[in-house]
DNA sequence: GTTTTATTGTCAATAAAATTGACAAATATC
DNA sequence: GATATTTGTCAATTTTATTGACAATAAAAC
C-alpha cells in the first residue's frame, strides 16, 4: 500500500510523520489502561512528567511537556485536589513551588505504566536491543533538538 | 535530568512515552509550515493520507488515520468544498467512492511538505543510514501493530 | 432469494485538550 | 532603582475529536 521512502532525509521524515497516527493508535490504547483510574490524559502527562523529574517547578513541566503554562497550572491543580501531588517549597522562588508526587500518585502513575509495560515487553522481544537503543535515542535526539530553537 | 531507562522493554516503553511530546514539539513546527497554507491540522493529515494511498475510500482513510469514520468525513467534505480532494466513482460501492488529490490539492500538500522535509535533512545528516532505517522500520511496526487486535 | 447483520454516509450534540487574553505578583536584568 | 521578564491565576475561546442517531447500501447467513 505504502511504497518505502527512498533517500534517507525522505525516510526520516516518513518515520516522523507517523508519529501523529502512532500518537493515535497508543492513545486509544492507553485509554483502556486510564479506564477506572479517573485520570484524563492531561493528568497522566503531568504525573509521567512528575515522576521522571522527581521534582519540578511548573515551568519546568510545561517545558518538559511542550505544553503552554495555563493548561499545565489548571492540571496540576487537578492533581493537588486529588492530592496525587504535593507542593514542596522552593528556596529560590516565592511563588513558583516544586511540585513532587505523593505516595499515593506515585502508585497510581507506576500502576499505570505497569499494566502498558506488560504490552510493551512483547514488542520490546521483537527487536533486538541495539535496535531499541537505536529507536530510544533518535526519539530523544529528536525531541530534544526540534524543541530548541528555530 | 533524565536517567537512562536499564532493560530493553523499559527502553521502549521510554521511547514510545517520548512520542507525545515530540509530536508536540513538531506540531508547534509544523504550525509554522501550515499558516498561510489556511489548512487545518486534520485537513493536512487527511491530504497528506490521500497522497500516500494515492485513491482510498473514506473507511480506509479512516483506517490509516485511526480516526473515527465522522471526523474524517467532516474533513473530507471541507477539502472537496476547497476542491482538494475529488470523488472517482467506485465500481464495487455506490455509495462509498474514491478519493483522490486534485491537482492543486497534490501542490499544496507536496508544498508543506517539501518546507518540512528542508528542515529534516538537517536532522538526517546527524544519523546514520542504518539508524534511519531502524527508526522509520519500528514506527512503522508499532504503528501496525498497536493499531490492529487486542 | 430473502432475511439478517455489518458497513457507510450524514446530521447534530457533546466532550476533551489545548490555546489565547488579561492582569497582578515575583523575579531577573539593566 | 527602573524596566523587562517570568510566573500564577481566572476566564473565554478554539481546535480536535468523539459519540449518538438514523437511513442507505452492501455483505453474510440462511
Amino acid at each position: 500500500m505504502l511504497k518505502k521512502p527512498e533517500s534517507k532525509p525522505e525516510m526520516l521524515y516518513a518515520g516522523i510523520q507517523m508519529t501523529r497516527p502512532l500518537l493515535r493508535t497508543i492513545s486509544n490504547r492507553v485509554e483502556a489502561d486510564l479506564e477506572g483510574t479517573d485520570l484524563t490524559v492531561g493528568q497522566r502527562a503531568v504525573l509521567e512528567a512528575t515522576l521522571a523529574l522527581e521534582q519540578a517547578t511548573a515551568p519546568q513541566l510545561t517545558d518538559f511537556l511542550q505544553l503552554k503554562r495555563q493548561f499545565v497550572a489548571k492540571v496540576l491543580k487537578e492533581l493537588l485536589d486529588k492530592e496525587q501531588v504535593a507542593q514542596v517549597s522552593n528556596p529560590r522562588h516565592k511563588r513558583s513551588v516544586f511540585y513532587c508526587l505523593t505516595p499515593s500518585g506515585k502508585a497510581l502513575i507506576k500502576k499505570v505504566r505497569k499494566a502498558e509495560m506488560k504490552r510493551i515487553e512483547e514488542f520490546a522481544k521483537v527487536f533486538s536491543e541495539e535496535e531499541v537503543e537505536t529507536y530510544y535515542r533518535m526519539q530523544c535526539v529528536l525531541n530534544d533538538a526540534l524543541s530548541k530553537r528555530s
